[in-house]
DNA sequence: TAGTCGTTGACCGA
DNA sequence: TCGGTCAACGACTA
């Protein structure tokens, strides 16, 4: 055994080296350090009933993206002395059992705000405390302490990005310079008992050799993070003017972003890093953009998400959501799987939602269209399914960030103007008329689909479909909705729910809900009828 | 309480 | 490429 200066650092985010704060902690003055990652099979383990390879909760492109990430943490480790030490198991349980039986005096992990990290922290910290540990479990996966904001504004979250933006001022850490290399590491302690592994492949999860076509061109880790925020920064010129509405959806062969989102999520990257880094770099330009458009002021948004999600009860959910408009979506799972599966028939919303299932990443303008159609754009359906979907598929989905953003497009918190919808057919031809985007992802349009009817192929005529060997219904689907008439129903049902939560004061019940949903299919009937009959004299 | 403003709509006409 | 219109929301602020 140790001589009794022990220290633990946990992973679970904030899988770096650089402006680590834990880790840094638990290596001053300790004679022995253990750096855990605790494998939930949960998390990771292969599920053959989810809808796309990968286990219950991610799909296998985050998983692989994690392993990566992780691989690339144990190297950095290693160079620094130490190693990355993987075990498996339920969390707190595993957890328990290394500070049982292993001699750790400090146990420090990165704060988190999600409502897992929340309840499995509280375990694990109790136990900690009672057993005379020291634990030390710093803010330094988001800018500011989401804590600090709430607190700011009399206990309750800001609720729009300007009001957060002069809570937050600048953050208190910037004046002062980060830590941004560590030199050494103490050794690993004594593991005793406990059942180390190295970090698994996908094949040692038990997954099988990938049959997909097109895998996500996105390596996990801090040394890619690093060396994708050195590529994005060199060009000073591009960060100083980078406006992020301006950005363009459909470029793929090199993304309008920087992409660096999936190494925040992780925190393979810092965010307090790349915000200094922009800091500077915006010191040295004669002029530059601000938030919300630029580059730092997506950094905001970030942790403005942060802040709402952590000071709001059910944030991920519509009922009893304090912030969230009860709205009566409706429950098609066919539409859903139309949607996920991409068969919608648009080809701009299948290619998008094409490249969310084999990069797990698209723009954000992209994530716009897709979650407006799914909700209240065109299908009418619940955001929360859109929600799960992303956040399995999405190498970069982050519970606060995916849930707010989902909130954002079904004018159910945050953003209310219903009216602007984005277009499933104009919005993508404005980008990208020639329709490149769409060809690379839907190759069954690829071929001889002419321009003018990329975006709205069931327009075209019988003798074009045959040419383009693609005929609309057999080759391609028919699109699932009219998108005139299915957005005109969808402002109806918006204008109708609003007036319902203005007149209960946002005190919806589930029976006003239903009665709403009710009143809106009778209000429908008509129309339904109408289109039935013109069906059979047509 | 009234007025301002809001990360990124579509469409039309100039 | 621009500005106006569509129809009209809620958070925040003075």
């Amino acid at each position: 055994m140790s001589s009794g200066s022990g220290s633990l650092m946990w992973f679970r985010k904030g899988l770096r080296i650089h402006d680590n704060p834990a880790l840094e902690y638990a290596s001053k003055g300790s004679n022995f350090l253990y750096p855990v990652f605790v494998i939930d099979p949960h998390y990771m383990k292969p599920d053959r009933e989810a809808f796309s390879p990968g286990s219950s909760k991610a799909g296998l492109n985050r998983i692989q993206f994690l392993l990566e990430s992780l691989r690339d943490l144990d190297l950095n480790l290693k160079r620094l002395g130490s190693r990355l030490l993987v075990l498996k198991g339920e969390p707190s349980e595993v957890l328990l059992r290394c500070l049982k039986e292993w001699d750790v005096k400090k146990l420090c992990f990165e704060y988190d705000t999600e409502p897992y990290y929340q309840a499995l922290d509280v375990k694990v910290k109790s136990y900690a405390s009672t057993a005379g540990m020291e634990i030390y479990s710093p803010v330094s996966h988001t800018l500011f302490n989401p804590a600090d904001i709430i607190r700011k504004n009399g206990g309750k979250p800001p609720l729009s990005y300007q009001s957060f933006l002069k809570l937050a001022g600048e953050p208190s850490w910037a004046s002062s310079p980060l830590s941004i290399t560590l030199s050494s590491l103490p050794p690993v302690g004594n593991t005793g008992n406990c059942n180390i592994s190295e970090v698994p492949t996908v094949e040692e999860l038990g997954y099988e050799e990938t049959q997909q076509d097109e895998l996500s061109p996105f390596r996990g880790g801090e040394t890619e993070a690093l060396k994708r925020l050195r590529e994005s920064i060199e060009n000073k010129e591009w960060v100083a003017k980078f406006e992020k509405p301006k950005g363009d959806p459909s470029a793929f062969l090199k993304p309008a972003t920087t992409v660096l989102s999936p190494y925040l999520k992780f925190g393979c990257l810092s965010s307090r890093y790349f915000y200094i880094c922009l800091k500077d770099l915006y010191k040295n330009v004669k002029t530059h953009t601000v938030p919300p458009v630029s580059l730092a002021g997506q950094l905001l948004w970030r942790d403005f998400f942060y802040t709402v999600a952590f000071g709001t009860p059910s944030f991920d959910r519509m009922r009893g959501n304090k912030i969230c408009k009860q709205i009566p979506w409706n429950d098609d799972d066919e539409l859903l799987v139309a949607w996920r599966e991409a068969r919608t028939g648009f080809p701009w919303i299948d290619a998008i939602m094409t490249q969310l299932r084999k990069w797990g990443w698209m723009h954000h303008l992209a994530r716009h269209c897709v979650a407006c159609f799914l909700t209240r754009g065109d299908l009418f359906v619940h955001w929360e399914k859109g929600r799960d979907v992303f956040e399995r598929l999405l190498i970069d989905s982050d519970w606060a960030i995916n849930n707010g953003n989902w909130l954002w497009l079904s004018c159910s918190s945050f953003f209310y103007q219903y009216n602007r919808i984005y277009s499933p057919i104009s919005f993508g031809k404005k980008y990208d008329p020639n329709g490149d985007y769409i060809r690379h992802f839907l190759p069954v349009l690829k071929a001889d689909m002419p321009k003018e009817y990329i975006y709205e192929p069931w327009t075209a005529p019988l003798s074009i479909q045959n040419k383009a060997k693609c005929i609309i219904g057999r080759d391609y689907p028919k699109p699932v909705v009219a998108h005139d008439s299915a957005s005109k129903d969808c402002r109806r049902r918006m204008a109708e729910a609003y007036a319902l939560n203005h007149k209960m004061s946002g005190m919806v019940s589930a029976e006003d809900l239903r009665n709403l949903r009710r009143k809106l299919e009778e209000d429908q009937k008509p129309e339904v009828e109408n289109k039935r009959q013109r069906k059979l004299i047509g």
